[in-house]
DNA sequence: TTGCTAAGTGGCGGGGTCCTCCGTATCGTA
DNA sequence: TACGATACGGAGGACCCCGCCACTTAGCAA
């Protein structure tokens, strides 16, 4: 029995995917499905078989970065300054959430209904710098009561206030600083 | 000369809005203007004529609670203890752009693609925050580097980051914390 | 090589929205 | 009351999402 798809299947998909990945860069994660089957060549109703919903869709377009920003926190889980590793880290995420389009909207929007059921965006982020912030803790470097949930959202909260600004990323970085260092000083 | 307009024309205005804030709040800024009209009993066209852009609905539909968020800071502008004054707008600010369906993407979405040109959500409300931002940097009680600006878009961000969640104004306050304490501790 | 079968495809139609245009009804005034 | 400017609303075009269904084609088996 055939358990993988047929070959022209998975070419569809390939090529669809691609598709996406430009069409969203260029307009965001409100992209058009028509306009991706298009381009793609291919029928409406294929983008839909393929990826049966916007979020599924979009899941896709930004598993592989996704993959590698957990990478890095698996990297920099071994670094000797803790406090150094969790913020460039939290960096790295953030210049990439303000600067790609639709990133942003994409851990944010919770495509299906379920009100906290494994965002497959969020969910391996924050899964990834979950130990980058245990060590973190452990060292003191970081306030009790943050979850790596908790730093995620914000910073996919930043990236999509800041989306409209001239220099998204930039001004992304300036209000995670704000964030790191708090609105109130130390007293 | 009628620089006013018509009755027929005041009227029609105050249904829609009456009818856009319902709407709104039921189904948050996406909300159809089409059904806006329906419900209204005019035709879309008379919508669009009142309100050129969503945003400018979306605007008018929050101008009377932005306004009394502006109020209350100016109230707390003379309170006694500046850093509590300055939280509890904070919070306030926070609260109702969780609890408020569209109100943060209001905030966020800048209707005309002028890049940072006046937004005439987020600016009044930073205009009506600044001289209690200022009065607590004055105490030492922030942080210097921040503006009223970012407060508010951060606060925005905050909203929009926690829409999904199962209690969001909780949620958000919760987030508030973070940000007005910093993620790393005093050291 | 040649059928056969089911996986895969794509076009079509329905329902919805946004937006613009333009003939018409209505208000306020002379 | 009659007129002119103001405001209205429906029609129509463009786009989009979505589900259905007849058709094509890949891949296996004889």
């Amino acid at each position: 029995m055939p358990a993988a798809q047929r070959a022209d299947a998975r070419r569809n998909y390939a090529r669809i995917l691609a598709v996406a990945e430009e069409e969203v860069a260029a307009h965001g994660a409100d992209a058009s499905l028509e306009q991706i089957a298009r381009t793609a060549g291919v029928g409406s109703a294929t983008v839909r078989r393929h990826f049966p919903t916007r979020a599924a869709l979009l899941e896709a377009v930004f598993r592989e970065r996704i993959e590698a920003l957990a990478a890095r926190a698996r990297e920099l889980a071994g670094a000797e300054d803790v406090r150094a590793a969790l913020l460039e880290w939290l960096g790295a995420l953030t210049d990439y959430s303000a600067s790609v389009q639709g990133m942003a909207t994409a851990m944010l929007r919770n495509g299906d209904l379920a009100p906290e059921h494994a965002n497959p965006c969020v969910d391996p982020l924050a899964e990834a710098g979950d130990p980058l912030l245990r060590r973190a803790m452990r060292a003191g470097a970081v306030r009790p009561g943050v979850t790596a949930t908790d730093l995620v959202t914000l910073i996919a909260g930043i990236a999509l206030a800041t989306e409209h600004h001239p220099d998204p990323a930039a001004e992304a970085d300036r209000l995670l600083g704000l964030v790191v260092a708090g609105i109130c000083p130390p007293g």
